[in-house]
DNA sequence: CATCTATTTAACTTTTTCGTTAAATGGATG
DNA sequence: CATCCATTTAACGAAAAAGTTAAATAGATG
């Protein structure tokens, strides 16, 4: 499976872009403080995380008893570049960044 | 579902990542030319097709037999919002596109 | 060291996804 | 109008996903 597809995947359901857009939010959380929210058990929450940790979207750092959860930049990159390579399929109509875009292009 | 989750999913998948990376490199397309390549049956592509048309990702026109699928910037747009709304989180050290985007904020 | 807290892994169940083949639908054509 | 071509829908099976509870692991603490 390619990144791209590992990525789209791990974010194609509510709970893990939940916590996605949490910790984009709130910065690194422990795993505790996701569960409280999201209406699911310990259990379900920490197969999700491993399913982010697993996709490259988050990273896991040990604080005495906690795990220590933070969105990975580079994940969204993955994103933002194929949404990039693609630009010409959704900025028609978008002027101003449509002029943007093509100053970047041009020079 | 949100529309986000919907978008992700529907992309979360290679066939169908491949169906609609083909429709933006060469436009328009018939459902029949999208089945030669995938290596999968008919109805399986079909089936595809279906879920990117709920997904809002493609669109379909009749011409005769035929049905034309193609691309549609809006649900790509979608993306590419969520992706800049939180762009604080991959723009790190991309120095030009940094400075590009903060001469967008404040104009 | 017994135990509490935080988190993960195991075992199991239910639902969803994705593929297949066979049948249905609808326009084009001899 | 009988049939062909393009595509979709139906029916079904196998594999994957996502939830649950119970048990395991590991650091912190009386």
């Amino acid at each position: 499976m390619t990144t791209l597809i590992t990525t789209f995947s791990a974010l194609a359901d509510e709970t893990r872009l939940g916590i996605v857009e949490r910790l984009m939010a709130q910065g690194e959380l422990p795993a505790g403080d996701l569960v409280s929210d999201a209406g699911i058990s310990g259990p379900a929450i920490s197969r999700h995380l491993k399913i982010l940790r697993e996709a490259g979207l988050v990273s896991q750092r040990a604080e005495g008893n906690k795990r220590l959860y933070s969105v990975r930049p580079e994940a969204m990159r993955t994103i933002a570049d194929w949404t990039m390579d693609h630009r010409k399929f959704w900025e028609a109509g978008l002027d101003r960044l449509e002029a943007l875009l093509s100053e970047e292009e041009h020079g």
